[in-house]
DNA sequence: ATGAAAGCGCTAACAT
DNA sequence: ATGTTAGCGCTTTCAT
């Protein structure tokens, strides 16, 4: 076994009331007797139990962060932000793949309350009521990061609908009037609906032509969903010459089924994506998109939760993080300007 | 606060041995009691306390993974894999990002130690003396991922020596004599060393010629560093019509070198890559590559820790995962064949 | 079949 | 300045 608290209270000849003084900082000891402590706890090479700390304490430094898909490169960014500020505030972090199932969510967050976690992060997924509920029961303090919920949670997103008005703005400036969308589900309140309604206003505002047949929607944002939209877009709106996806990974998966019909990227079409993953700068043409500030949302999530449970405030304020559009080489100007 | 055994005990009218016994599925109890108990349980919520049983069980349900970079592809698809074989085996997983810097690792050994984790899954960074130190001291079964050392940890990995050479040999079958290589670092046992033999080795076994000019050595594996070594290489071997690169990033980093500079892939120049990430089939030509079944590893990891962690097996066997060489677009037929 | 009681390793009153 | 002691919520003998 490990050396326990008693052992180094024997070792130093003190009482273990000493020893626990001393680890922790707390007044009520000479500097004698905390250096024979001290010795002590290096000769046998003690390290302070954890559990028993948070039995005590109720609390366990350890915070819960679920997402959809762990290895989405999306989410692998944002979880580099939330572990570095968790570990910057004392907090380890237990990850959570919930595979956007719903059973396994439920199932994910009873355990992370047996294991009395101080507080989570949950990353876009829709908070149920179901959820909802069990936040209130665990009685932690949960940030969003990339949802919205009509419950009153804090969370930390970007303004999906600007953004994709932007976007969309962007492709108008350089002259274009024919522009398609590669949407995401109708069904999803976050990355969905605000991305589609932007592309939506943005042509308005500019007096566009718009009907449905502008957008493709998909239920996920993958590459492959990309690519199966371009063909199909091209269908509706033949004589298309930018287009908005609402993911980097569906702007690639089209750039990649252009060139496979001979397109031109971006002169004969240019794309725009959305969330600057780091293969947006890897493909070619390099991708122009919407940067999302996915490391930073991570941690200013992070930082806001582990304020939220160290009660600093009591109600955090929800952050709206600035977006930006990256430009690079798959947007050019439209020939029919 | 939650409640405690105590209340559901006082609830049914019990002792808290006896509703014990039923949470744990211990004989000891009439179905009339079991009744009663899991009547209260479901009235009051609930929810064992993980904390106070790993006080007692000596066991917390949770093991460690520390990787150089959460962010990078690589580490996401392994973590997916290790997280998905730790909840399976009823494990939770606590991510540590060492950021390849010595001195947090150490940092981050000491909180899982105190942190009392069953395991610990290490990935892709030098187990150095300090590290195996900790890890004995720890007392706890460590399984490493992509990685080695001289010291008898079990591992999972792929044969990289192999992976380059048959690589190498790939592109000596398409016809190609004049074959430079994009490595990484002479002092990296795992990606660095080995790879750089296999593709010696494979060109020697050709007898094709052979010198360190052939090769460029990098720090890191990354896009930019592909991107940087393509003009070294032709710049040394001018005539060069294919190119293998240690890692994925790098073969994609110099593709898009190659087209910028007006050289085309594969028809001028053929390109293959290593550890076929996510992005290898999403880039343009899609880049043939050395496929390392990376969520596989990161399962087949977690579940030899799982089973040491649980005692079957006392000594684990290591494991040489298979690797493949997927076809895609960026290598061709040698024109001077 | 059930209960009483002794800890697991620690913190925090409360003494001295 | 230091020690004693009572728990934190649970499991596990040992009684009954």
């Amino acid at each position: 076994m490990n050396p326990t608290i008693k052992d180094v209270a024997r070792h130093a000849n003190v009482s273990i009331a000493t020893v626990s003084r001393i680890i922790n900082g707390l007044p009520g000891y000479s500097e004698d007797t905390k250096k024979k402590v001290e010795e002590a706890i290096e000769a046998l090479g003690y390290q302070p139990n954890a559990i028993a700390r948070g039995l005590i304490n109720k609390r366990t430094q350890t915070i819960g962060v679920l997402f959809p898909e762990v290895s989405g490169m999306l989410s692998s960014e944002v979880l580099e932000g939330v572990e570095n500020a968790a570990h910057d505030g004392g907090f380890s972090v237990i990850v959570c793949n919930t595979a956007s199932s719903g059973k396994r969510t439920v199932k994910y967050l009873r355990l992370l309350q047996e294991k009395r976690v101080d507080g989570i992060i949950f990353a876009s997924e829709d908070v149920t009521e179901e959820y909802y509920k069990i936040f209130q029961e665990m009685k932690v303090p949960v940030v969003l990061v990339s949802t919205a919920s009509h419950y009153e949670l804090p969370f930390v997103r970007v303004n999906d609908f600007e953004g994709a008005f932007q976007a969309t703005e962007y492709l108008i400036n350089k002259g274009h009037k024919k522009i398609g969308m590669i949407g995401g589900s109708v069904n999803d309140p976050i990355a969905g609906v605000p991305r589609m309604k932007g592309f939506e206003e943005a042509l308005l505002a500019h007096e566009l032509p718009f009907s449905a047949n502008h957008i493709t929607t998909n239920e996920g944002y993958r590459f492959q969903n990309g690519k199966e939209s371009l063909p199909i877009l091209l269908e509706h709106l033949p004589e298309m010459t930018a287009l908005f996806a609402a993911s980097d990974e569906m702007a690639i998966g089209a750039m990649s089924a252009a060139h496979q019909l001979g397109i031109k990227v971006p002169e004969e079409l240019s794309i725009i994506g959305y969330d600057n993953l780091k293969i947006a700068e890897m493909c070619y043409p390099a991708l122009t998109t919407v940067s999302q500030p996915l490391k930073d949302m991570g941690q200013t999530a992070g930082d806001i939760l582990v304020k939220l449970i160290k009660g600093k405030e009591k109600e955090a304020e929800s952050r709206y993080m600035p977006f930006s559009i990256v430009e690079r080489q798959s947007v050019s100007e439209s020939r029919d300007k």
